[in-house]
DNA sequence: TGGCACATATCAAGCATTTGCTCGGATATC
DNA sequence: GATATCCGAGCAAATGCTTGATATGTGCCA
């Protein structure tokens, strides 16, 4: 919040090839991300995000108005895509056990692929929670995986025993706890997380034949 | 850790009534652990923990030795409980559906009687990981809970298809996640958590007849 | 019983460091 | 020369922890 037309400057690229603008902002927000996702939103010093990237801590104040703007920011983009992602998934897909392997099978690769993103929210979950913005995208989030999971039992293909909200919570639970053992560099692929968790939470739910 | 002879004083009482020795450290435990679940090990500060438990932050070092040693104390009865509680139950349940059904509802009220340990114990996490003590009593916990679900895919009783630890992590990132959500004072109870989870988690991983 | 030495327990004050953030000025680019 | 960008120095507040003094209750011996 708060821009003002310092974009101006976006395509330009002094003689050192140091990025400015939009582009150096970017290298902030990334840096603070790794940063905050390593120690943790309080731990985090202003310089230990400067020293990343390659600047002076003051000079982060000329493109941000406190180091809680920069954790808004670092969060707005995943929270985004997350949302836009699940909802299509859930409009496309008319059968319900597909969608809801499809909601699955996206928030674990967004799990992988933004990892210091949600190791954030969860890590600093009592910082966030407060902001607004925040707070209502995960609310959107919510809606679209509940949405689902009653289509389903409407439907007959999932349990109706069940309060669906308790249940959400249980499969985003194990999804998101995904953070802090997956080790990207290990031997078990995405593809692997993806087939025992779905198996395992998708037969969990469904109506028994 | 080094403690010396200072227990002699722990059955007096002042006049005042107010408590010494080991009551008083309980006392400042209890405190820190309330202080760290609200705010966050990094964000909590030795003030805090001091008001909590109506002293001066600079008498919190006559029974410890920093923040950090308060912590540790604070996560160890936890642990302990937690570990023999387990062990127990894996001990005495030959059946393995319900021994892991024990080991869930186990699990699911240590989540809701020790909130802040629990809060504390997957916020701080990275504060938390490079202790060894701790580090030590979860690998015990983690192989409890391995050495049941083996048992019960031998037996043939849980689906061979799915990698153990895998397994283990999702149900475990499941349960605790409920400590995010769980209200003590909202109209759910323990028991129809313990209900909904050990349902969908038990069936998710029992092998199809 | 009274009084004294002693260990226990707490306070009051403050020190050294760290932290988020500010600001005037330097530097470079057009 | 104007604008965008970044530096360098530093300030005020907060924080973990230390220290010397002080009070409080206990055991002991005359």
């Amino acid at each position: 919040m708060s821009e003002s037309g310092k974009q101006v400057g976006s395509k330009r690229r002094r003689s050192t090839g140091s990025p400015t603008g939009v582009a150096r902002k970017e290298v902030i927000i990334r840096a603070a991300a790794t940063v905050f996702a390593e120690k943790g939103f309080s731990n985090a010093t202003v310089r230990d995000i400067a020293d990343e990237a390659d600047m002076l801590s003051g000079s982060l104040y000329y493109y941000f108005d406190s180091k809680e703007a920069m954790i808004e920011e670092v969060l707005a983009t995943y929270l985004d895509l997350t949302v836009t992602g699940y909802q299509r998934a859930a409009d496309e897909l008319e059968n319900p056990a597909e969608a809801l392997h499809e909601l699955i099978s996206l928030a674990l690769r967004g799990v992988v692929q933004y990892r210091s993103e949600v190791t954030i929210l969860q890590n600093d979950w009592h910082y966030i929670r407060p902001i607004a913005s925040i707070a209502r995208r995960q609310r959107e989030v919510e809606e679209i995986w509940l949405s689902t999971l009653d289509r389903g039992t409407k439907a007959g293909v999932f349990r109706g025993d069940l309060d669906t909200r308790m249940v959400y919570r249980t499969l985003m639970g194990a999804i998101q706890a995904v953070i802090r053992w997956y080790d990207p560099r290990g031997k078990v692929t995405v593809d692997e997380v993806i087939a025992v968790q779905s198996s395992v939470l998708l037969d969990g739910i469904r109506s028994p034949r």
